[in-house]
DNA sequence: CCAAAAGTGTTCCGTCTACACCCATGG
DNA sequence: CCATGGGTGTAGACGGAACACTTTTGG
């Protein structure tokens, strides 16, 4: 490529990856202590830096991917970090990205390499440089997108119960939810299909699994839950 | 500042502004035409380089002031875009913001300065690079938010009147909306407010002005249009 | 037999939608 | 006096919120 741009300074760019899961009826985050200097010890979003031949896109896929094992992952943009000492280092602009993973997919070996762990929302301790900033509008994009696009569906098992969908929406809104309501809604979507299996880890009595129907998702004309 | 980061290329970043405006009826765009290589020629959003001592939101206000003059501008970061061939001149990666501006305080010496035009977003041409997607999520975000922000009165004079202001929704949300239901919703509002004015350019009769209240609005629980 | 979770309907209220006519005035 | 835009109310539909009991079965 020709040198078109004079007089303008590159700068170091980052992806950051912020990852939530479910477990234990509670939305958590993964992250881990930095290893090395600046801010080495403090609690970080797992991040890195974006090579010159890739998107900011697959930067944060192989990112996420080299720390989870993981690809096919829903993934969405959060947005640029730039502040001029956002991180005590070096001038580095950052984008975040936000994922939703299903926790029982997740290889605990790699979360032993990394030296990362799923950390509850509601205990979540300081974190490096802005982290915590990205994590929170995260989170409002998160519940914004909730009602109105199929995302839940990427934080459980492929078959999963009504209360466990249920949970879900819970952890994220932060707020209980009445039962009947909510399946009442539940019944009204077609994308939301029961299954013959039924689930007996939880329950004497056992509670039918649903899973998510992508076909009849993009059938409907609307996603409203 | 120490270099602690190694083995990492530093990129070059712009931001660029997506400027709406709202005139005769319609939601307008600010767009120019490039005067350097590449894309010379082409219709394009205004933008500059990140320079490497102020932040993102700083590179935008100034780009934004220095083509419109104008500061105290709501500007919303919109994303970041970073795809490697998206410039043809050389890798860049750009974070679009958007800004909403009454067209009525803007300098049109500026804008033959510049050489930047409002143009309809129903006749918008084909952008520079990916300028299109920029405007297309930014509308977007805009329609999402309109509602629930009040983002509307940005677009508008101070005093303003309610078919004015009935006529900024329908841009924005390209439909058309009943004039007594419309009403009925700003009366609930104490933020917008009567004044003792009366606009006599647009009808015989007169039209009451009304005026956007910020200190009502901080105190309003929520704001719902 | 009992604890624990699954499953199931109805009523009420507030909100949104559809809809048509009179008013004031400048030219 | 009439054309133009400003201003107003009501009734029906719809969707969301509140609310409690029965079922199943493993231990």
């Amino acid at each position: 490529m020709a040198n078109y741009y004079f007089d303008t300074t590159p700068l170091l760019i980052s992806v950051d990856c912020i990852v939530f899961g479910f477990e234990e009826g509670k939305l958590k985050l993964l992250i881990g202590k930095r290893k090395m200097n600046p801010g080495m010890g403090e609690w970080s979003l797992y991040g890195g830096f974006v090579k010159e031949n890739e998107s900011l896109e697959q930067a944060a896929t192989r990112t996420l991917g080299s720390l989870t094992g993981l690809d096919n992952i829903y993934m969405t943009q959060v947005g640029a970090y730039g502040a001029v000492d956002r991180d005590p280092g070096e001038r580095v602009i950052s984008i975040a990205y936000c994922s939703l993973i299903n926790v029982s997919d997740y290889n605990e070996a790699q979360q032993n390499e990394y030296g990362v762990e799923w950390v509850s929302l509601d205990e979540l301790p300081d974190l490096y440089s802005d982290h915590k900033m990205m994590v929170t509008e995260a989170i409002e994009k998160l519940r914004r997108h909730l009602s109105t696009e199929p995302l839940c569906f990427n934080l459980l098992p492929e078959h999963f119960t009504l209360t466990q969908l249920q949970k879900v929406y819970e952890a994220i809104l932060g707020e209980e939810i009445d039962k009947r309501n909510f399946r009442k809604r539940i019944k009204t979507m077609e994308c939301i299909q029961k299954t013959k299996f039924v689930d007996k880890l939880t329950s004497k009595r056992g509670a039918a699994l649903y899973r998510f129907s992508e076909s009849r998702f993009q059938k409907e004309e609307k996603f409203k839950l």
